[in-house]
This record gives C-alpha cells, sequence and structure tokens, in this order.
RNA sequence: GCGGGUGUAGUUCAAUGGUAGAACCUCAGCUUCCCAAGCUGAUGACGUGGGUUCGAUUCCCAUCACCCGCUCCA
C-alpha cells in the first residue's frame, strides 16, 4: 500500500474524511469532514486567521516587510450580483468550447476558428493537397475570406507559394479538425512556430449556475462563487468607508467556492466544493514587489512553522509565459503529495485589475485617497494588489500526508500522526491506568475541567497500550494517565506522542501545562 | 474529456453460479498499575440498476465511485 492509501485508508478509518454522500454511491469531487477533520479543519482556519488577522499587530513593523500594515476581516455571500463575474472575466465568452494555444497562451471560440488545408491547382486542373501542416485562423467557416485566414500565416504560406510558381491557390477548410487529436497536432495556430499547441475544445464554463429565487429564467441567474476574491473587491470601498483602514493594509477572507471541474482528482485535492483562505493586501503601486516579496516568504513560512517539513516544500515562481494575463508576479507554494509535487498556495500580484475592472463595471470609483501624500496629483489612485491565496483543504491533506507516520515503540508498530499540536485534533487524552480504585471518576473530574478550555477526550476502554495508540493515529499529542499513585498525590503522568516519554505533572499545573504547548 | 484498473464488514484481504470467511478494529463482560496482553460473547459486507439463469456477489450490459496514465486547472 503506498503513504496515499495508507493516509486515505487512515482518514476513513479513523473519521477524518469520508465521500460525501457515501450511502448513495458518493458524488464525483465532494468530501465529508468527519468528527476529527472537522477539528483538524478548524484549528487550520483558526491557526491562519490568528497568524494573519487576529493575531496581528498593525502598530508593528513585522519582519521582512516594507513597513507596518493594517489587516482586517470580511465574510462576504457566495451568492452575488452576476455582473460582479462579468467585471471579473469569469463569464462570457466562456459557455462555449473553447480552444487554448499552449505557445501564444491565446484563447479561441472552437467555432471561430477556421482549420484549412493548401491546395494548389495547376493549369490544367490538377490539385495538389498540402496537409502535413493545417493552419488556423479567427474566422467563420464558409463567411471569412482567404485574406483574412491567410493573415496570421502570410510567412509560411508565401513560402508554399513561391515554390509553386503559376499555381492556383485554394484554402480548403478541414471539419472537425480541432476534434480529431491527429489532425490538431498538425495544425499551427495563429502566431505558433510549430504546429499542435492547441488544445483539445473544452467547455470553460467551470461556474455552478443557480437561480435566485422561484423563477428560472435568464434574467434570475446567479453563480456560486469560483473564487473568494471577488467578494473583496467588491467591498474594498465599504471597508475602507467604515473600517479606519490606511494603505498598505490586507482584507483576509475564509469562504467556500464552487468550481465545476472537469476532473476531480486525488482524494480532496481538487475538489468541485472547496475552502478558500484569501489575503487581498493593498499597497501603493510601486511598492507592490517588495509587498509581493514579503507575502511569498511569509505564507511559504507559515507552512514550515505549523510542522510541515521544509524538504517537502517548494516556492516555485511562475515563468513570465505561465502568467494570467492581470498579474505582474506570480509565486506558488508547492507540497510533495505522494501524487506528485502539487500547489497548495498562490501569491499574485494582481496589479490594479480587479478593482479597475470593477471602477468600469460599476460605475463606482475605488481609487484611494491618501490624504498624507504631498503631491496632490498623486492622491487618488488604485491601490495595487498582493493576493496570498490559500487552499484550507489542500492544507489540511498536506498537513495530514507530512504527518503521517509508522514507527516502533517497545518492538511494536505504530502509525502516528505526528501534527503539530496546534492542529491536533484532541489535545489531551485523559485515562485511567485500570478501571477500578476509584481511578475512572479520578480521571473524569479531571476530563471535565479540562474540556472546558481545551478539545480533549477521555478514552477506559481496553488496555493502557491500546489507548495510546489510539491517540496516536489522530495525532493526540499529549496522554494524561491516572495512576495509584495520582490518588494519594494528586499527580498524573503525561506521555508525549512523539517520544513516549512521560513526565510527571500536578493535577493543578494541567491546564497550564497543556496552554503553554497546544496552545488556547 | 480520453485510455487502463479496482469495487466483498469500519479497515486490509479471501472464497464461491446454490447458507459469503479471516485478521485487525468496534461493542459488552471478566481480567489488567504504563505502550495494540489474555479469556468469553456480540455487531457488521458482495457500490447501484438492468440482463442471462431454476438460482448471480460470481457471467454479460449499463451506471456510479475511487485509483493510475494523458489532458487540464480561466
Amino acid at each position: 500500500m503506498d503513504l496515499m492509501e495508507k493516509v486515505v485508508s487512515l482518514a476513513k478509518r479513523r473519521g477524518f474524511i469520508f465521500p460525501s454522500s457515501e450511502i448513495y454511491g458518493g458524488l464525483n469531487g465532494a468530501w465529508d469532514y468527519g468528527p476529527m477533520g472537522v477539528e483538524l479543519k478548524r484549528n487550520i482556519r483558526s491557526a491562519w486567521w490568528h497568524d494573519m488577522v487576529a493575531g496581528h499587530d498593525e502598530t508593528m513593523h513585522h519582519d521582512g516587510a516594507p513597513g507596518p500594515f493594517g489587516m482586517v476581516g470580511l465574510d462576504s455571500a457566495i451568492l452575488m450580483n452576476p455582473r460582479v463575474w462579468e467585471a471579473s472575466g469569469h463569464v462570457g465568452g466562456f459557455a462555449d468550447p473553447m480552444v487554448d494555444c499552449r505557445e501564444t497562451k491565446s484563447r479561441y471560440r472552437a467555432d471561430q476558428l477556421v482549420v484549412y488545408a493548401l491546395e494548389f491547382e495547376d493549369a490544367d486542373g490538377t490539385v495538389e493537397r498540402l496537409d502535413d501542416v493545417l493552419y488556423a485562423a479567427p474566422g467563420e467557416p464558409g463567411k471569412s475570406d482567404d485574406d483574412s485566414l491567410i493573415e496570421p500565416h502570410r510567412k509560411r504560406i508565401a513560402a508554399a507559394q513561391k515554390a509553386r510558381p503559376g499555381r492556383k491557390l485554394r484554402l480548403a477548410p478541414v471539419a472537425g479538425a480541432l476534434t480529431d487529436e491527429k489532425l490538431r497536432a498538425r495544425t499551427l495556430a495563429p502566431g505558433a512556430g510549430e504546429p499542435g499547441t492547441l488544445t483539445a475544445p473544452r467547455s470553460f464554463n467551470l461556474m455552478f449556475k443557480t437561480h435566485v429565487g422561484a423563477l428560472e429564467d435568464s434574467s434570475s441567474v446567479a453563480y456560486l462563487r469560483p473564487e473568494t476574491a471577488q467578494g473583496i473587491f467588491v467591498n474594498f470601498k465599504n471597508v475602507c468607508d467604515t473600517a479606519r483602514v490606511r494603505v498598505p493594509f490586507g482584507i483576509a477572507q475564509i469562504g467556500k467556492a464552487f468550481r465545476n471541474e472537469i476532473n476531480p482528482r486525488n482524494f480532496t485535492f481538487r475538489s468541485r466544493e472547496f475552502e478558500q483562505m484569501e489575503i487581498e493586501f493593498f499597497c501603493r503601486p510601486e511598492e507592490a514587489p517588495r509587498w509581493y516579496t514579503y507575502w511569498r516568504e511569509r505564507r511559504f513560512k507559515w507552512y514550515t512553522d505549523l510542522g510541515i517539513r521544509a524538504a517537502n516544500l517548494h516556492l516555485r515562481e511562475h515563468e513570465p509565459g505561465e502568467l494570467a494575463h492581470y498579474a505582474a508576479g506570480c509565486a506558488d507554494v508547492e507540497y510533495d503529495f505522494p501524487f506528485g509535487r502539487s500547489e497548495l498556495e498562490g501569491i499574485a500580484n494582481r496589479t490594479d485589475f480587479d478593482l479597475r475592472q470593477h471602477m468600469e463595471w460599476s460605475g463606482k470609483d475605488l481609487r484611494y485617497f491618501d490624504d498624507q501624500e504631498s503631491d496632490p496629483d498623486k492622491r487618488r489612485y488604485i491601490p495595487y494588489v498582493i493576493e496570498p491565496s490559500a487552499g484550507a483543504d489542500r492544507a489540511a491533506l498536506a498537513f495530514l500526508c507530512d504527518a503521517y507516520a509508522e514507527d516502533e515503540v517497545g518492538g511494536e508498530a505504530r502509525t502516528v500522526l505526528r501534527l503539530h499540536p496546534r492542529l491536533a485534533p484532541i489535545k489531551a487524552a485523559v485515562l485511567p491506568l485500570v478501571r477500578k480504585d476509584g481511578m475512572p471518576e479520578k480521571a473524569l473530574a479531571i476530563y471535565r475541567a479540562l474540556k472546558r478550555r481545551f478539545v480533549v477526550a477521555y478514552d477506559e476502554k481496553a488496555a493502557i497500550g491500546r489507548r495510546y495508540r489510539r491517540q496516536d493515529e489522530v495525532g493526540t499529542p499529549y496522554c494524561i494517565t491516572v495512576d495509584g499513585d495520582t490518588l494519594v498525590d494528586d499527580t498524573v503522568t503525561v506521555r508525549e506522542r512523539d517520544s513516549c516519554e512521560q513526565t510527571r505533572v500536578h493535577v493543578t499545573e494541567l491546564e497550564t501545562f497543556l496552554a503553554e504547548r497546544v496552545g488556547g
């Protein structure tokens, strides 16, 4: 069994992650978090929110940052005015099958791309057909004139013509060339140097559509947001007007997003419903590169601080050709999953693209007014945006994979999740050594006292060793054992998950002991 | 989206055209003073829908889900 199978199996067995609606056969690309999983994910969200927002000190100059900055939170609706998605570029032209050119990064509607072969007719009517290379050009079959079709390939076609003096050139459309893999491999895209750079036609309507109100007509269409980011941009003015924030500052949000992925894969890694943890960080345009660098480093460090082994984590700067059309820079935080190196988080310099788009589409002035600026011409500007966008589910999966370990204790194999204590679903288990002599009663009293502040478990079933192993498997960092001495001197043994070492702690010290080690 | 593979208990596996077995887990009881101990007992499965057949978990078809490769991720 490989590591991924082991993690999936453990996730199911111990209640971290189940297939969605499993008793009905499940649903492709949808997963549920069980009793352990919900705590893990909640801890991930809490850690992120605390580290990025709630615990942020806006009066302080943070390490590596160009200066002090503010940070506030937001929770915008999943349903928004559909015009948001027109402004953002998520709808409009995306309903029809599209083909992409891998080389030029251009996108075309499949039905508006003519693919043709060259034919040369001799004076005597003999036709020579050149179909080792096919040519694609924007236009509509049967409606576009030859000149406009030839334009993108003029040089190449001119060479072919020159080699065949006196012959008449004809363009012979090749139907279905884009859907035929072999023909597509010979097709030269507009502006491309080599044939075969076009993808198969695909529908890019990845947004889930629904209707607001009972009437299902086109005027009532709404979408489930495909990203949380736009909720922040459309609230930029509201936040500026009410939250007493000054640039530079960030708006953070955690929430569900939905994409109708063609091909969900790799357990929860690519799901149709997923949770994002995003910051849109607004700054002066000229300072954007420095803030970009800052957020890249800071977000990378967040994962290693929470226990991801640095050897498994990578920060990858995008190639210039890989960048989205609006981005001035983008880096991915990647993790070495068992199924390959994949993206956990993207940090992008989105320039002023989003706010500018929303200004145009809404007609509202979203410029920031900087009254501290001495130059009157520079007082109003559209801030640039640095966007660290993380996937909560992907983080959960990475933490699970990275924590999974098998080792030996006393010659016996065990499975243990070496989760960071902040992330562990259960912080401590309270265990009576044996079920007699008043130990359960004493242990229950300790359990109830700790329960008020920490997520703790109580277990009196089976031998002590087995109970330790149960807790190891869900990553519980500490086991508190009540034994004979406890009844005499009010001390317990605290057994640490990774080392299995035990220390003696007085019952009155337990709360402090845990607080120092697991937070909370 | 294309190609390949796999679906049997919570997990990991077996067997079979005629009453579906095991290990671990779980639960109950006994025992037990520190790392999956022992004893007794118990719960629990053929992904779904069709077809062939006297009879299908087994053969066939479809479908759903998961895994692998390709593709892709605005």
